[in-house]
RNA sequence: GCCGGAGUAGCUCAGUCGGUUAGAGCAGCGGAAUCAUAAUCCGCGUGUCGGGGGUUCGAGUCCCUCCUCCGGCACCA
C-alpha cells in the first residue's frame, strides 16, 4: 500500500522554531514507522514562498523576492538533517514546476465553472497597504496596528465559488468522520461549514509576487491556493523523469497545526472537488507547544503563551540538539505533549524526561543487559528457551503500536512501548541474574533470562526506530541485528549471537 | 453573544457499552538489591472525580443547571 504523509509547508519569512520542528518530527515518525511496515512511503515537506509579506520584506531589505526566499529557504531545508527526518522531497512553491502545475489545476477549476470575476470590498489601511477583517476593524473602524482610520476600498478579484461546496463538504464529513482528526477539530470544521460558507478571493492584483493567473496577467493567485496545491504538485516532479501522482495520491495524512485548520479542512477539499481530484484521507490537526514565560519572579502567575521568537521564550530546538542529540528532542516532543492537544513544554521538563526515561529507563536497561551478557556469557547471547510469559507481554507492543499509529496517536504508541521498557527493568529485578550466576546448577535459568532480555531489547529498539532512529540504530548494531522490519519485531523472531559493547546511549549532563 | 472542548491525587494526565475497594507516570516518604549511566525494584494516597439537582439496584461515566478555563466564529501568511 502507498502511504503519503505531509507536513505543512513553512512560510519562508520566519526563522525555523520548535513549532516547525514539531510538525516535521511527527510526520517523520509516521513515515519511518510505515516504511518499517513495508508500506510504499512518500514523505513531503517544504516552504511556502509567495505572497505579500515576502514581497514587503524583500522590499525592506532591498532584495528581490526571489533573492529573499533563496536566502531563507535553506534554513528550512537544513532543518531536515538536523532533525534526522527522512523526507523524500522538499518542495519550494517558487519551483517553476510547481507554479506551472498550479496554473494548470486552477485553470481546470475555472474551466469547470467554479471561478468568477468580482469585486472584493473591505476595510483598508493605507499605511499597512492591506485589507482588515471586520473583526480587526472593530466598531470604530481603526487600524489595529496604526490606530488610524480605515477606508472602504474595493479591489477587482477573481473569486472561488466556495459557497457552492457547502453541502458537498458536509457530506464529506458525514461519510468520512475521520477526515478531520482529532474529534474536537472535526467539530470545529463542521461548525464552520454549518455557519455558512462565503466565496473567497482567488487572486490579488496589488502586488506581483505569486503564481501568475494564466488568463489575466494583472493578477497572481492568492497565496493559499498556490500553497495548498503543493501537496499535489510535488508528486509530479519530485522524482526526475517520473510522475509519482498515480502512485501516491491521494495523501493518507496531512499533518497541520491548528492555526491552518480552515484552509486544510475546508478550502483544500473544496478545491480538489472543484478540480475533480480525489481527496486526502485524513487531515490531522496537532496542537501547539506552549511555554510559560520566565523571568517574572514573585507571586505573579506566569502566563502560558504560544511559543514565538518575538516573545523571547523559545525552547530552542537547536540548543537541545547540540547538547543532547536529535533523538532527545524528537523523544521529548512526542512524549511530553499528547499529540493532537496543546501542551506545555519547558527546559526543566525536558531535563526530567531525558534523565528519568531516556537515560535511566532505556539507556540503563540497554547498558545493564549488554553488560550482563558480557560478564556472564562472554558477550554471546545464549541460545536458550525464552521466557514465554515475558515474550507475550513484549509481543503485544507490536500490534498495539500499529493500531495506534493507524490513527496517528503518536503519544499513546510511544507510551505502549515505554510500558515494555519498564517491564524489562522489572524483569531484571524479578529474576536477579546476578544471583543465578552464583549457582552453577541454575545456568539454564540464567541463559533464559539473558536471552529473553536481549531479544526483548531488540524488539523494543526496532519499535522505537520511528521515534529515536539514531539511538535505535546504535542499539541494534550492538546487538548484531540491524534489521528494522516490524515483521521481525517479535520476540523469538531472531536468534542473537555475539554482541558488542555499547557506549552510553543517553549520557547524563 | 453563538457553537465546541475541558475541569479526576502536589504536578501531567488515563478512565472504552454506567457495574467490584477510581488508576498510571513524575515529585515525596520508607525499604530491598548491587547486573547497570548511584542507574533499578518493592511498599506507602482520608482524591468532596468543578458545585448543585435528577434518572438508576448502581454515575467520574447519562440528563438538567450553575461556576471556571480554553478554542472556533473566514481572506494574516
Amino acid at each position: 500500500m502507498s502511504f503519503y504523509v505531509t507536513t505543512p509547508i513553512y512560510y519562508v519569512n520566519a526563522a525555523p522554531h520548535l513549532g516547525h520542528a514539531y510538525s516535521t518530527i511527527a510526520a517523520d515518525v509516521m513515515a519511518r514507522h510505515m516504511r518499517q511496515r513495508g508500506e510504499d512511503v512518500f514523505f513531503l515537506t517544504g516552504t511556502d514562498e509567495h505572497g505579500e509579506p515576502v514581497a514587503l520584506a524583500a522590499e525592506r531589505e532591498g532584495l528581490t523576492p526571489q533573492e529573499l526566499v533563496d536566502r531563507n529557504a535553506p534554513r528550512f531545508i537544513e532543518l531536515g538533517p538536523k532533525l534526522n527526518v527522512s523526507n523524500d522531497f522538499f518542495i519550494r512553491t517558487s519551483d517553476p514546476q510547481h507554479m506551472a502545475k498550479v496554473q494548470e489545476i486552477l485553470s481546470a477549476i475555472r474551466d469547470n465553472g467554479h471561478v468568477y470575476e468580482g469585486v472584493y470590498e473591505g476595510w483598508y489601511c493605507p499605511r499597512c497597504a492591506d485589507f482588515k477583517t471586520d473583526a480587526e476593524a472593530g466598531d470604530d473602524n481603526l487600524c489595529p496596528i496604526h490606530a488610524t482610520p480605515l477606508t472602504r476600498e474595493k479591489e477587482d478579484n477573481y473569486f472561488f465559488a466556495l459557497s457552492a461546496f457547502q453541502d458537498d463538504l458536509l457530506e464529506l464529513l458525514d461519510e468520512q468522520p475521520d477526515f478531520v482528526m482529532p474529534r474536537h477539530r472535526y467539530n470545529e470544521a463542521r461548525s464552520f461549514i454549518e455557519s455558512g460558507l462565503q466565496d473567497v478571493s482567488l487572486s490579488r492584483s496589488t502586488f506581483t509576487w505569486g503564481v501568475p493567473v494564466p488568463w489575466d496577467s494583472k493578477h497572481v493567485f492568492y497565496v493559499w491556493f498556490d500553497a495548498l496545491l503543493n501537496y499535489y504538485t510535488a508528486l509530479s516532479y519530485a522524482k526526475p523523469g517520473e510522475d509519482l501522482t498515480k502512485r501516491f495520491w491521494p495523501a493518507r495524512f496531512h499533518f497541520i497545526g491548528k492555526d491552518i485548520l480552515k484552509f486544510h479542512t475546508i478550502f483544500w477539499p473544496a478545491m480538489l472537488m472543484a478540480a475533480g481530484l480525489p481527496l486526502p484521507e485524513h487531515v490531522f490537526v496537532h496542537g501547539f507547544l506552549l511555554m510559560r514565560e520566565s523571568g517574572t519572579p514573585g507571586e505573579e502567575a506566569p502566563e502560558l503563551k504560544k511559543m514565538s521568537k518575538s516573545l523571547g521564550n523559545v525552547l530552542d530546538p537547536f540548543e537541545i540538539i547540540d547538547e543532547f542529540g536529535t533523538d532527545a528532542l524528537r523523544f521529548y516532543c512526542m512524549r511530553d505533549v499528547t499529540f493532537g492537544q496543546d501542551g506545555e513544554v519547558s527546559t526543566a521538563r525536558f531535563a526530567v524526561l531525558y534523565e528519568s526515561e531516556l537515560a535511566n529507563d532505556l539507556g540503563n536497561l540497554a547498558s545493564r543487559t549488554i553488560s550482563m551478557v558480557h560478564r556472564y556469557r562472554d558477550g554471546v547471547v545464549p541460545d536458550a528457551e525464552l521466557d514465554p510469559a515475558l515474550c507475550a507481554e513484549i509481543d503485544g507492543a507490536n500490534t498495539e503500536v500499529c493500531a495506534l499509529l493507524d490513527r496517528a496517536d503518536l503519544t499513546a504508541a510511544l507510551e505502549a512501548i515505554w510500558q515494555r521498557v519498564r517491564r524489562l527493568n522489572r524483569y531484571v529485578e524479578e529474576r536477579a541474574p546476578w544471583t543465578l550466576a552464583k549457582d552453577p546448577e541454575r545456568a539454564g535459568e540464567l541463559d533464559t533470562v539473558l536471552a529473553s532480555l536481549a531479544e526483548s531489547l531488540r524488539v523494543i529498539a526496532v519499535l522505537l526506530q520511528a521515534w529515536i532512529p539514531e539511538s535505535s540504530d546504535k542499539l541494534l548494531r550492538a546487538l548484531g541485528a540491524p534489521e528494522l522490519e516490524l515483521e521481525g519485531a517479535r520476540v523469538q523472531a531472531s536468534r542473537l549471537g555475539a554482541i558488542s559493547k555499547l557506549d552510553q546511549l543517553f549520557p547524563k549532563h
